[in-house]
DNA sequence: TGTATACATATTGTATACGATTGACGAGGC
DNA sequence: GCCTCGTCAATCGTATACAATATGTATACA
């Protein structure tokens, strides 16, 4: 049984959200997960305490953590808000890069690309995130970040069909994901403000279709949910 | 000497942070706080683990937590970016308000106007503070609301001084940001976005020329500051 | 006198034990 | 038969003890 380091642990949360692998919702036992990274409780429960203020995870008073959920108000709210921050970003990025940051960022591509052309879903979904994340650190706004930060772990959590294409016209899209990711870096070394709004808003309308589609059969119970909301709300 | 429960200790250190009675580099001894809280390391590492996730304290490994700072390249990032934080959350709040916030709105503004009227100070500084962290919860909005939040702490310690007029016109001004937010509750009430927008743009105006007369005189040595910034990112 | 190294001290990080709260199950009363 | 209350198990919250790490200081040596 591997030994797992805080941060180590912390990553691997982070990456069993993002990949669904513990789904939204999901009751987190401090017990549990303690014996799983071979760490005492003390330090576990710090490291949940930073996944909640990161926006992974809710806690309640004496009732534990659970992965954040991601019921049907949170989605109005997503599709409502992403372009914006996304949009903000890009063009800050593009002020403030730096090229170590230019380099990371092509690297993140590299891994993208590879990800995707070996079909690994879940690699490539991951890939993505790191690409963006990388974006958004290039932008240097903490205020933003905050946002972006929350926006990426429901994005990413909601991609996860897109990197699963069942047909030829589905990986098609894919590809295209690839190639704005190019243009975008291209834009971006070349400070060129306008022009990578423009391609990230383009970027974010090939998502948005892909994961609408996604979210429309979906597995969770929304009614129940809402209605559960609505109850507890008296 | 009072016992504090966790909540009460995470509220007391929010205050205190925001009133700068703890300043910005501040460097927090866990031992130290959780003698002053009476109560032991372990719930208070929680707390400051959570108010890093506010954004409130940043925590480095093995060197323990510090009350945010607020460089140079921090303000400029905020000037940058609360203006259309907050326009944007004025708008949803619009949108989406509930009568019981609009009542909770209210009562928050006399408050302010109350501390105001009374020359306290830090109690008008955290009055609208609540005032506009309302308007926030209003805009039912998990992703700006991390940004929004983040602003406003870094806000609500540069205003400091906004509410210690040192001159009858000085005290004019904070007049004229009672009236801007009856102004602005009677907007939102209304639902007119266009106008909250406006009303909040102004009302931001009116907080940067004060703040920007705060910085200025900055008692950090930010020249210094920025060299050794320099220096490390070499 | 300047620098490096080793030790002492203070502070943070982790493990474990214990106390408190919640929710579920079942017995008893209505 | 249904509701209420009490007990029990499970889980979360807190305190304390101990280990690991960083910082400051003194001393030896160049």
């Amino acid at each position: 049984m591997k030994s797992f380091t805080k941060s180590e642990c912390l990553n691997d949360l982070r990456r069993r959200i993002l990949s669904t692998d513990l789904s939204p919702g999901h009751d987190l036992d401090e017990s549990g997960l303690s014996e799983y990274y071979s760490m005492s409780r003390t330090p576990l429960r710090e490291v949940l305490q930073r996944l909640q203020g990161e926006g992974y995870v809710v806690m309640s008073e004496n009732r534990g953590a659970k992965v954040a959920s991601m019921n049907i108000d949170v989605l109005r709210t997503f599709f409502q808000t992403a372009p914006m921050v996304y949009a903000n970003i890009a063009r800050l990025a593009c002020e403030n890069r730096t090229p170590a940051e230019l380099d990371d960022l092509k690297h993140a591509q590299m891994n993208f690309t590879k990800a995707v052309k070996s079909s690994d879903a879940a690699e490539a979904s991951l890939a993505n995130h790191k690409f963006h994340a990388i974006v958004g650190s290039m932008a240097a706004n903490t205020y933003l970040m905050a946002s972006l930060a929350r926006l990426q772990i429901d994005h990413t959590r909601m991609s996860q069909t897109f990197y699963r294409p069942s047909a030829p016209a589905e990986a098609m899209l894919v590809l295209k994901a690839i190639e704005q990711h190019d243009a975008m870096i291209a834009a971006i070394e070349a400070g060129e403000g306008a022009l990578v709004i423009d391609l990230t808003l383009q970027h974010w309308d090939l998502s948005r279709d892909r994961m609408e589609r996604y979210v429309r059969p979906d597995p969770l119970p929304v009614d129940i949910i809402s209605l559960k909301d609505q109850r507890d709300a008296i």
